[in-house]
DNA sequence: CGCATTCACTTAACATGTTAAGTAATATCC
DNA sequence: GGATATTACTTAACATGTTAAGTGAATGCG
């Protein structure tokens, strides 16, 4: 079997896990984890969104999206409103407090992410992340046919 | 800011989720997940190797690698058993049972990853992994200079 | 209208990620 | 040789990943 440590998802592990090393501390500094600087990132571009929206854009599941929203909510970083017209449906939105925390991460975040351009080169990433998104076009259909096949 | 939805580390977040939920079905019929099989996959490869060793290669922190040690013990996929110059060390090996899992699941897996093979190419596998390779290393280097700088 | 289905979201349960603290054995240094 | 530090590993605590089940609201359809 090939030597496991050379395949492509470990070789996307580490990558991820070396880059994301960069960013951590400093928001561990804000009392952020990961995926809340995520979902405040994903609300800081919209005014609203649904909670189903928010979760396809920030990549997380349902379940653990709900459970952020619950502590961020606590934390008054964001508010919700159920939507009007149908009642099942909850809007998500930044509030002050959020966005104020943001205004004090980005500066970092976009310092840190300038300095990993900077030293893998803009041209890489940009070819990187190229293949990257080609990657997930191949398996996305790879996907739907198998969607298909079951019957789904 | 960014569209962080565009940025390196969802790119890779969302390029390694594509890549793994090809794999999680037949690893889930086998009742394997995903971390459970990496800790399989590097055992396969050598006699035995200490917990810390064992880590690395895994690329899993040591107390999520306890946890799961315990668990595959149990389920008698692996065998510890105390290094003798060293009481602290535990060497780590898989077991007959664990050896004929992986001689079950092991065909689907290198079928999975064949296919992905083919539909990316294997040009641009290859590519791809070296670029993240390079990436690796670019940002390992800028750990080791905060380090020193850290006085670490 | 009534009722089964679907939908949006939450809760539950278990596995892992992550950091800090704990434990026992070994190494170091005087 | 004994106090101290370091090492290898585990446990603890909390956050997230993941699947299944639950809940209440809207939809579709007779």
């Amino acid at each position: 079997m090939r030597d496991f440590s050379r395949s492509l998802p470990m070789s996307l592990l580490r990558a991820r896990e070396a880059v994301m090393r960069q960013f951590r501390p400093k928001l561990r500094e804000h009392g952020l984890t990961e995926q809340q600087w995520r979902i405040l990132r994903a609300l800081a571009s919209i005014e609203a969104a649904e909670v189903t929206e928010l979760a396809r854009t920030a990549f997380l599941l349902g379940p653990s999206l709900s459970r952020m929203l619950r502590d961020l909510e606590a934390r008054n970083l964001i508010e919700r409103k159920t939507a009007k017209a149908d009642q099942r449906r909850s809007m998500v939105s930044i509030s002050k407090e959020g966005v104020k925390l943001m205004a004090a991460v980005a500066p970092s975040s976009e310092a840190i992410y300038a300095e990993i351009t900077q030293r893998f080169g803009a041209r890489n990433l940009a070819a990187l992340q190229e293949m990257l998104g080609q990657l997930e076009v191949c398996l996305a259909s790879a996907d739907a046919s198998d969607e298909i096949a079951d019957g789904a």
